[in-house]
DNA sequence: AATGGTGCATTTGTATGCAATCGAAGGAGG
DNA sequence: CCTCCTTCGATTGCATACAAATGCACCATT
């Protein structure tokens, strides 16, 4: 040992056998989404072997589940990348993610319990706080929170996933959407229309209010990352 | 060589380094979808390997690979298993399907091009012949491609993408639903309505339409896998 | 006879080695 | 001065070797 009297971070194993390359997948899955990796940048295996103290071998799988994913690409022969979306696919994804996520908003206006309906009224007095002290980090984790608890309770747990796996997908381009006032302002309005609906059960206002939600979302993180 | 006058079935270099994982995991992704690989078998890996010459390192992408499409699960030292469904997991899937394509039909209606609105024409016209031969191998053919033009032609790949996940996933539990006559004629009549609605840009009849159509589609098939 | 424990065989998970491919840098020719 | 070709370094892809874990059978014990 070089440095006896620091033992090294990860000397334990840390994650049972068989499990090592999930792990890793969701690491590098969490650093692309925390933005420690940005798209285009290039996920050497070795040096993620490096970073993880084990061989290329699970990283290589890691990387390979991260591509179908879709967080990342791996080129052949080439090595694999932080996934980049041009504002016209980032436009195309949430444009998926609202027609889903306005079907969990359908299936849930229909099927959701007493408990998720009190936990929305709930998350959504919160976001007004959230909104009137300007803390548009925390309007970002109760507007996730809230889109969380719809899409969960639609009672379709195919469909929970999917809306979850598109969410994580364009996560690295969502950081900091509700920076613009007007834009927390006009979420917490829409929230309001939406998280009305179940409560009359009425389906298909909570489809179609859903939707524009999500498109209005649209229009700012695409005006942001084209700024960017 | 050993033997130099019988050169090995895949002496020479069969697909493209760098590809050959995925070629192994389409290959399996056709025998489990054609029904050679039943769900719930196992899938050992010595054994793929020496079915397709290759190590178990490629065939292990392709497994893990698999295991996020959902077509088999990777149990953790215990080796991969073909997916196999209960009838409500099933049936749920068959919901989500039919919002997927219902959203799909929706933009399809509005965006959809005159030649993919011909070619729905086509289809139908064909569809006809074949559901009055009775050759229900014929219209199940055709039936997928029509459904193709419309998942295609919505203008969103991301949509596209994930409705032909989700169609691939469940197409080991479709295999000739249509050998029911009526259930036949109900779809071609349901067929109908749908492809009515491109012409008239009609989105709203669009979604409703196919959404009941694969509804109906659902209770088909929940029917014939309970039976089984 | 039934139950619990131990040992073995099979199979997966991980590490490492080698070969093929890609990209870049340098040199020759136009 | 620009372009094309060649060569070399770096990195990935695949194969093989080894280690760990699981499941099963057999045996001992109650």
């Amino acid at each position: 040992m070089l440095t006896p009297s620091i033992p090294l971070a990860q000397a334990a194993p840390p994650v049972l056998r068989g499990a090592r390359a999930d792990a890793i997948s969701k690491k590098i899955a969490d650093d692309i989404v925390l933005g420690r990796f940005q798209p285009g940048s290039r996920l050497d295996e070795v040096m993620l072997a490096g970073l993880f103290n084990v061989s290329r071998t699970p990283v290589r799988e890691a990387l390979k589940q991260l591509a179908i994913q879709g967080l990342v690409v791996c080129r052949p022969n080439r090595g694999a990348i932080v996934a980049q979306m041009t504002p016209n696919q980032l436009s195309q994804m949430f444009e998926a993610i609202s027609e889903l996520e306005a079907s969990c908003a359908r299936y849930a206006a229909a099927r959701m319990g007493q408990g998720d309906r009190k936990r929305l009224s709930d998350l959504h007095a919160q976001s007004r706080s959230a909104m009137r002290t300007g803390d548009f980090e925390l309007y970002d984790q109760i507007n996730q929170a809230l889109h969380d608890v719809i899409i969960r309770s639609c009672g379709n747990p195919a469909l929970t996933e999917i809306a979850f796996s598109l969410r994580h997908r364009v996560s690295p381009y969502r950081s900091s959407q509700f920076r613009n006032l007007e834009r927390m302002s006009a979420s917490f309005d829409e929230h309001a229309v939406i998280i009305e609906a179940p409560l009359n059960q009425d389906s298909a206002t909570a489809q179609r209010e859903m939707r524009a939600h999500l498109l209005s979302a649209r229009s700012a993180a695409v005006r942001m990352t084209a700024n960017a």
